[in-house]
DNA sequence: TAAACATATAAATAAACCTTTATATGTTTA
DNA sequence: TAAACATATAAAGGTTTATTTATATGTTTA
């Protein structure tokens, strides 16, 4: 019997749109480092721009597509706005992404 | 313990260049279509552009995108050229994809 | 209310990208 | 060798996207 987080179900060559939508809000380096650093807890926008060294619009605006796609949610407190992982699986993909990318590095290189 | 199938590397906040790039690979449907469609054993060309009904040189143009990104290895048999993926844990990826794609959607249709 | 601060939005530019149409390259067969 | 077939490449068009600079909106404090 698979574990929980292990039930992936094959996806059916068609509605594959939300999934190629999900992997382009993944494809930028920026939006993968603000989704880390909010990844453990709220997160304001201005600590998010001093932890990372990106501008602030740039953060607002790559927030913004990152809410877009559901990938964030969003609390505001006073002043501050405070963002979020919304589902802690994205985090799960972003290492698999990662561990794919050495592996097939390393494939590459072996030959 | 965990399994192997679980090992992934919590990625630094760093180096993240490499796991964007592979989302970039992934974000678009056409590409995603297209590894499926190879992800059982080898494919020639011609019989992805039928399966799919997708453009003979926009399925070109896709694979010589997805060998790029070390995705496919290619293999010529004469005339033919076959192309299958290169690594299956892509696939996993593609499944987490969608299904978070469906788990963002049921929790944001929840409200 | 004015000043200071946090965040969002707008305009503009340049680069990247998907797709189509047309053509080239390479391989087999008649 | 010429024709037919499989695949790749090139050029062109239109759209999207990342980033910067400038400014606006909204909230607190003096």
């Amino acid at each position: 019997m698979r574990r929980a987080e292990n039930l992936a179900s094959q996806p059916s060559e068609e509605d594959l749109q939300a999934a190629a939508f999900l992997a382009k809000s993944l494809a930028d380096e920026n939006r993968l480092r603000i989704l880390l650093a909010v990844s453990k807890g709220k997160k304001a926008v201005s600590r998010i721009v001093e932890e990372l060294g990106i501008s602030q619009p740039l953060v607002s605006h790559h927030l913004k597509e990152l809410k877009r796609a559901l990938l964030v949610t969003v609390e505001r407190k006073g002043p501050f706005v405070y963002y979020q992982v919304a589902d802690q699986r994205v985090l799960e993909i972003i290492a698999g992404l990662n561990d794919l990318a050495a592996g097939l590095l390393a494939q590459r290189t072996r030959f």
